[in-house]
DNA sequence: TCATGTATACTACCATACCAGTTAGGGTCA
DNA sequence: TGACCCTAACTGGTATGGTAGTATACATGA
């Protein structure tokens, strides 16, 4: 009994489409490291995933390259590439930016937010209360993301959620490493719900500590997480040049 | 009489360095982007940037699309890539999620800044003045840009600085436009001043209020901008697919 | 004159070949 | 035995060739 469905690592890349096969391979290969199919610290060879997805190293390459700018993959020049180990400071990081800007799209989402964009916002509570009931994890996750991005759209706030969405790789990892054992998810869905009723009743202060404290609190099982996988994690020693 | 030195667009590339090409491309090619030697709407070929630095087409398109991410070009397969012309929505954009980061880290800096680190921005500060003196812009674009990425790596914001810099691009495109004029630069500096005046006092929230209305004012003559360079601005018809 | 089909000259995308630097392993010699 | 060097098998970086798609100029037709 496996604990996904698939264990090939990379689903393979689906030809009969236009869009630019780099930017598919660049996806399949986030997903891949966010899911923790590559685990921190692995090596990754341009000519080997090129290889298992049927396509030259031209295009893994750029894949790489935008991997090593999202900060999943470390690339050593005539060395290999790495996948980059979590770092409690660097995901730390990324939630410290994630919280500015979140708060900060909040506040404007309790000041403008329409009655219809707050019944949305409601409607995915209810589903993600039903993802809970299955036993749905990865459901939830899914969810979760779209409740956060559609707060965000909804005061058109597009550049901020791309923004988002990059700091939420480094943190999506820890999550993922933590999820299928005891996360409090009816928790985090009292949370979101208090971060709408702050917006539906337009208190901006009130959304933005809401969100403040459901951003803090998705990472509380980080230290214990640091300690149970020893090997997925950095310890904050950066290794030599 | 020219506006710079070198009316050649591109300085050549440096051999006998072993930084990747791809990169110094990529620096030479933004900076050229955002100091409006290319300007927006112009078209930008591979194979022409390659001729012009003396490289091959492979670094100059991994260049292209780092530039694409960060939205300062846009490819459009089979067609050809274009210098994105400046967006008053998008300039807003990147404002917004630099005021959220940059206040959260004035923030941390009222609290954590030990009076050394005060004392270099205060050093910073002075330096701007001179600049300013000797009628220096560009030099007081220098500084500006350190007074900020010093205060934020004084406490560790490192990741923080790293998503400031990239939305940092989008306006300071407008600001480059706006440079040779009459920018209030003393203006700017005393607002640096009352920030840096605010961190030392440990007044974190007086030190986002400072931080806020700094960042707000840079762009204040941007819809000035968009009636004097028509041209040069998208005016916020997205072009069809 | 105007609409339409077509040839051509681009473009970015992908594949492939070659290059230079690094690493690991084994053999050699003190 | 141990330190050293050399070689072979990688790595990613760069150069180049080939392909498919698009825009444009121009000829052709009504």
């Amino acid at each position: 009994m496996e604990r996904d469905q698939e264990r090939p690592g990379l689903r393979p890349i689906d030809m009969d489409s236009n869009e630019p096969v780099a930017r598919r391979v660049f996806r399949e290969l986030r997903r891949a490291i966010v899911r923790m199919v590559f685990l921190p610290g692995q090596a990754l060879s341009e000519q080997d995933i090129a290889d298992q997805l049927g396509v030259s190293r031209q295009p893994v390459r750029e894949a790489f390259i935008k991997l090593a700018d999202a900060g999943l993959l470390q690339i050593k020049p005539q060395r290999g590439s790495f996948i980059v180990k979590i770092s409690v400071r660097q995901v730390f990081d990324a939630r410290f930016v994630r919280e500015a800007v979140e708060v900060a799209v909040v506040a404007r989402a309790a000041a403008e937010a329409t009655p219809g964009q707050i019944e949305e916002f409601r409607a995915n509570l209810k589903q993600q209360a039903i993802a809970i009931d299955e036993r749905d994890h990865g459901r939830f996750m899914e969810l979760d993301e779209a409740f956060h991005r559609s707060i965000a759209l909804s005061v058109g706030c597009d550049y901020a959620w791309r923004v988002v969405e990059e700091t939420k790789a480094q943190m999506d990892r820890a999550r993922y490493l933590s999820m299928p054992d005891a996360t409090p998810l009816p928790r985090l869905v009292a949370q979101h719900t208090s971060i709408v009723d702050a917006i539906a009743s337009h208190d901006a202060q009130q959304a933005q500590l809401a969100m403040s404290a459901h951003l803090r609190e998705i990472l509380a099982s980080l230290p214990e997480l640091e300690k149970r996988f020893p090997a997925l994690f950095n310890h904050d020693i950066p290794d030599p040049p």
